[in-house]
Formats: structure tokens, sequence, C-alpha cells
DNA sequence: CCTAATGTTTGTGC
DNA sequence: AGCACAAACATTAG
């Protein structure tokens, strides 16, 4: 479920409760679920040290912590990670990773444990943990859009999946967005006419906006996503059967009204 | 019992 | 090299 929108969520939780607050001690339930550093060094890093603005690029938020050349803490939640901010300094058996701040804990849980928050010493590059990324989808202009699509060879929706091509766009996103675009997901990724390219850009907008506002991707009855979970799903717009297939390796919901297939070439 | 699930990595093959 | 696909990762729900 995690896609930009959540870790955006996330991130705003971090921002309002832990910026500011000094580290008085970590407590690692689950020590898998901490990379780059034991729970030891996590506590010698940290301790004393005050939580700064957290930032996030893409699906991945970034905790940075004051001084001259501060480590970061780099923030994964892949399917089922989150964060927990404990006002009362209760933590639960489910948090794998807690930072004790001065007015409450700060806590990470994966309940599937596949996400994990990665160390990263002072002066190393973020790349080295979270590999290449594209411009944050946020961010990205229609020009940008263009030049992301433009000289990729393979599908639509592989291409808005691609986290080093545009980041934090994952399959909830990229299928609502391609199905107010009126786009098929296998379409060409540079075949896009230039109305269409701005049909996309201006959906992911607006799509983006709201879902940052809700924390996570609308379920509603106006949303393509309000249909996932349905056994037959059906087109909010035209009240048609959805297909349900399986496209660039994840469950694809499209409509075959409001979203022509592409002929031969694209 | 089996299948599928949000995300990413890795291996394989065209 | 670029891209697609499948499997793996860990766990739960149906």
């Amino acid at each position: 479920m995690p896609e930009l929108p959540d870790v955006e969520h996330h991130r705003r939780t971090v921002a309002e409760h832990a910026t500011g607050q000094r580290v008085e001690r970590v407590a690692i339930n689950d020590p898998a679920l901490l990379e780059g550093t034991s729970p030891q060094g996590l506590g010698r890093s940290l301790v004393g040290r005050t939580v700064t603005a957290p930032r996030r690029h893409g699906k991945w938020l970034i905790l940075e912590f004051d001084g001259e050349d501060g480590p970061h803490l780099l923030v994964h939640f892949r399917m089922t990670g989150r964060l927990v901010w404990h006002e009362d300094g209760e933590v639960a058996g489910d948090d794998a990773v807690a930072l004790h701040l001065e007015h409450g804990v700060l806590a990470y849980r994966s309940e599937r444990r596949l996400g994990a928050v990665w160390y990263l010493p002072p002066g190393t590059e973020r790349e080295e943990v979270t590999g290449p990324l594209g411009p944050d989808a946020v961010t990205l202009d229609r020009n940008g859009l263009a030049e992301v699509l433009g000289d990729r060879r393979g599908g639509l929706k592989s291409a808005l999946l691609d986290q080093a091509r545009i980041a934090g766009l994952g399959n909830e996103l990229v299928d609502e967005v391609l199905w107010r675009s009126r786009l098929h997901p296998r379409r060409r990724a540079a075949s896009l006419e230039p109305d269409e390219l701005d049909a996309l850009h201006q959906q992911l907008r607006i799509v983006l906006r709201r879902a940052i506002r809700a924390g996570h991707v609308p379920a509603g009855p106006t949303w393509l996503n309000g249909q996932r979970a349905e056994r037959e799903p059906r087109c909010p717009d035209c009240g048609g059967p959805l297909v349900r297939e399986r496209i660039a390796g994840r469950t694809t919901l499209w409509c075959p009204t409001e979203q022509p297939p592409p002929g031969v070439g694209g």
C-alpha cells in the first residue's frame, strides 16, 4: 500500500511530532529490520542528537539529525511498513525500531517484514542504499515527464513504475492516473501524442494532490482504486466491467471502453 | 491446502 | 543495453 502519498503522510507525522526533539535512547525489537549498523551502533550514533526536518524522495523517507555531518536514516515501507508516533512513550511488540525522544516515541513497524530502516553513515551517498532514483513525482513537470517517457521502448505502465525514472509512483497510483488519462497501460511509453502527454501530466498532478491530502490513494466511489478489492470491478465512469490482468508484473485494472488498447506499433 | 497481495531485487532470456 | 517476466522476500487473509 505505501506509495508516495502514504510516505508523505509519514513525513508529516515526523515533522509534526518528532522534529526538534533529542534522541534519548533507541530500542530495537527486530534487528533484521535495521540495516547498515547494529542496535548498539545505532544508539551510539543517534543518542543525544536532535531530529531535524524530515525529507522524502519518492517512496523513501529521509530522517536527519543535527550536527556537522549528522547521520541519516533511510526508511522504506515496501508492502506493509508504517511509522507510529507514541505520545505516551510506550512501545508495542511489533515496533521493530523505536526512537525514544523527549516527548514520545517514533516507531517503525513492518508487518510482513519486507521494509526496513537503513543507517546511513555521515559522508555516505544516499544512492548507495536507495539505488538510482528519478525526480520525485510531485516535482515532475510536463517536459520532465515527456523526457522520461520519450526514450523508453517498453510499455507505459512499466515506465511509470520505474523508480529510476520517476520516484514515488506505485501500482495503485499508476492505474488511477492512466484510467483518468484514458491511456491503456500497454501503450508504448514513447508513443504518446502531445495532447496525451498533457492529459497524463495533468491527471498525475490532480491524483497526487488529492492522494497526498488524504494520506493514501483514495478508494471512494469516483476512484478506480475503489474497485480494486471488488470481485467484479466496474468502471466508476461508464459503469462497464473493468479488466483485471497482469501487466508489468502487477495486477492491473483498466476500462476497455475508456482506455482503448494500442494498435499495431504502439 | 493453495493463491494473491501493496514494493523491490535479482536472475534469466529475448 | 534495454526491457519483460518470474521468482523470491515474509506474512497474512481468503
